[in-house]
DNA sequence: CTCACAAAGTTCTTATTTGGAACTTAAAAC
DNA sequence: GTTTTAAGTTCCAAATAAGAACTTTGTGAG
């Protein structure tokens, strides 16, 4: 079964994840809250290919998720920012942010 | 970049994607929560392939999120169990299915 | 004017992951 | 003995992702 084929499950985690879970997408939108809205901004945060990038920047928006906003004229650039509905997603990543910082400790040894 | 690599990254949710942050782990973590312990279990509730939910429990297992424990002495079977750290990810999965729920209702038209 | 630069994508090829079905193992039930 | 059950594994084809180069539209410098 393909994942996307989730998205009339029965169940509302299912159809979430049909949506927003994979690794990239959820990563996007840490970063939208952490205020990024660029399309190069979300490619060296991630760390994620462009191609990805582009493909989930899309189905963002088509989702309702985030929205394009026209940032400048000439050269016409826009930029993505979270709808209502994108908003309402912040519980479950401070979940995982909390879930994280408890359970994972960073295990680098840094020599900053 | 893979998303392995986020492993060690500096961002908590960044950390818990590479663990977690694929469908199907976070499905299978849904059933566990839901009361599902076996591996057909997870099979068919899932609908992902054997291969996967194999590779999946692997990890969980490893991460210390599940615990295998033996339901079966001969012949020798094991089942998947939510440990402390495991059962501390609830309020991600109520996230999702809270904001699911709102979101995204189901559209299918069953015939009753 | 021409060259370099920037942002936001797109395209291309190669590598990795996934899907689906069949096979294995160990014991129990018929 | 043959079938059944649970929990995996193995195999190959198909889909997806990685990485780098290229495109487009315009700006600013010399």
């Amino acid at each position: 079964m393909k994942w996307t084929d989730l998205d009339d499950n029965w169940c509302p985690v299912a159809r979430t994840l049909s949506l927003v879970g994979d690794r990239w997408t959820l990563l996007i939108l840490r970063d939208c809250f952490l205020g990024l809205s660029r399309f190069d901004q979300f490619v060296s945060s991630t760390g994620a290919t462009r191609h990805l990038i582009s493909d989930r920047l899309k189905r963002l928006v088509e989702a309702g998720i985030l929205e394009k906003q026209v940032y400048s004229e000439r050269p016409k650039r826009y930029e993505y920012v979270l709808t209502e509905k994108g908003h309402e997603f912040s519980p479950a990543l401070v979940a995982f942010k909390d879930w994280g910082k408890k359970h994972l400790p960073v295990r680098r040894t840094t020599q900053s």
